[in-house]
DNA sequence: CGAACGTTTAACCATATGGTTAACTATTAT
DNA sequence: ATAATAGTTAACCATATGGTTAAACGTTCG
């Protein structure tokens, strides 16, 4: 099931990389709106936020419940668990390095002692 | 100074988007590398990783430093901070949600009591 | 009924993205 | 000096993205 993650990772993370669609979001985390309502603060047409509102659908971002003529997002925040989980996993990783620049500005107090040259392959 | 966090949330995302720079980024984690040895795991030429690389250092993600002709890439996760950041902002949203539900089957145990329609502008 | 409303779909456009191969630059090895 | 290595840049291609306007669809209002 590595596919099905990744393939949801990319539906998330590029959902999330536009601002309008940030936005909307951001809308939607105060409660149900519209079609219409979302497309309110933005100078672009409805049918470009209806877009944005249907890649945010598709990558399960938020739900959308018909009422007559009337459609209302509601935010699915789940899906972004999955994203936030990936990102954390890095977060050891730039925490370890503060870590170590400490300690090393700590063993190093004036002038370096080893600079050689890697010669093959991988470094560090 | 919003605009300028929007537009590195903008880079962060969509570089994390696809499948091919979230791998590189997990090498980096094991250390520095070169463009081939970072290269070497695809199915895809040369300068199709190298255009990966680039993506990633024009969002931050990854800093490089010429040995050479030889290029090391390193892992700079700090960027994924603002991310996780922007996406742990709706974890509360999400774990409020579970609160609702669990607040409205305790207290709606058989059949539901209101369900008038919204007339008019934000539901909810 | 017919008009207005809420929304999507269609057709189109410009630009971005992700890949290719070929050519080039710079460095290292023989 | 020549050849091999590491990497980027250029030119190209197909498809995706983000926007537009116009038309269509379904629902509600008068």
């Amino acid at each position: 099931m590595v596919k099905r993650s990744e393939a949801a990772l990319d539906l998330t993370f590029s959902a999330l990389a536009d601002p309008t669609r940030r936005s909307i979001l951001k809308s939607l985390s105060h409660g149900e709106w519209r079609v219409t309502d979302l497309a309110e603060p933005f100078a672009m047409s409805l049918p470009a936020v209806s877009k944005h509102v249907s890649v945010l659908e598709k990558a399960g971002l938020l739900k959308r419940s018909r009422l007559g003529r009337e459609h209302y997002l509601k935010l699915e925040a789940a899906p972004m668990r999955q994203a936030a989980t990936w990102i954390e996993h890095y977060r050891k990783f730039w925490e370890g390095s503060l870590d170590e620049l400490a300690r090393y500005l700590e063993s190093n107090p004036v002038s370096p002692t080893s600079n050689q040259k890697p010669k093959k392959g991988k470094k560090a």
